[in-house]
DNA sequence: TAGTAAATACGAACGCTTTCGTAATTTATG
DNA sequence: CATAAATTACGAAAGCGTTCGTATTTACTA
């Protein structure tokens, strides 16, 4: 899989998966809680998106609809394996050690971690 | 810090932090291993970090040494820290519990992840 | 010293992303 | 129906990264 969205892309991905099939103005708006960035430039990336595939869009109504045609965790496990080659050399187990040291975790999240390694260490034997 | 090298610049940062100063030649060499990469392309880019600031060069003998400019702990952080926030929308624990889920970790691996959890578990108290 | 090899310097070309102005089209409103 | 508003379509420009050909400089060698 050759998945290299670039950052508006992602941007604007994140947003499809979080409220799923939209417009553009809708998207639009979206990213300006963030910064501002004029609709007839999302729509331009939007309409690119559509020519990679990286969305499919509905033209039924004069308001097209956009939908992600990725899948969301697909997509972050590509780009967490990508993420690992360049910037820890391969090694998942530096990032999580990384990850986990500068974040301040809070009892709940860690006793989640830490029944995933209890599975991890069942399926072991 | 605004610091968003591009996939060269990040590749040839990862070759000068593993081998430490290096001339052009043999980080095109290090670059080859991988890819195909023409040697005067790496001279380009290498001289284009250095107008970055991202290494450092001496000049004094024919054949110019770089070094790199930004430490490698820092770095990592910093890229950390973006790519949370852009694939796993601001959740350091969504990626660690992925990260983790993928990967075959062995037993000494847990083990570490584990006294790091404790260590963690105290430092709240 | 003349010639060759190695290294740096320079500049241009190409592709891709982002941005935006403007035209064309469609829908709604009075 | 005529006008306005919203939307899509189109194309161009600017910026950046990457690549490479070529010129220039430097050092070594016979």
């Amino acid at each position: 899989m050759k998945f290299k969205p670039s950052d508006s892309e992602l941007e604007i991905l994140q947003i499809l998966w979080k409220q799923g099939a939209s417009s553009v103005r809708s998207v639009n708006e979206e990213l300006n809680k963030n910064r501002e960035v004029g609709y007839t430039t999302t729509l331009k990336i939007m309409q690119i998106m559509a020519e990679k595939n990286l969305v499919t869009r509905n033209t039924d109504s004069r308001t097209h609809i956009y939908t992600a045609a990725v899948n969301e965790a697909e997509a972050r496990q590509n780009l967490l394996e990508k993420f690992v080659d360049t910037t820890f050399r391969g090694s998942a187990m530096s990032l999580v050690m990384q990850a986990l040291g500068n974040h301040k975790a809070s009892a709940e999240e860690l006793a989640e971690i830490k029944d995933l390694i209890r599975k991890m260490e069942n399926d072991a034997d």
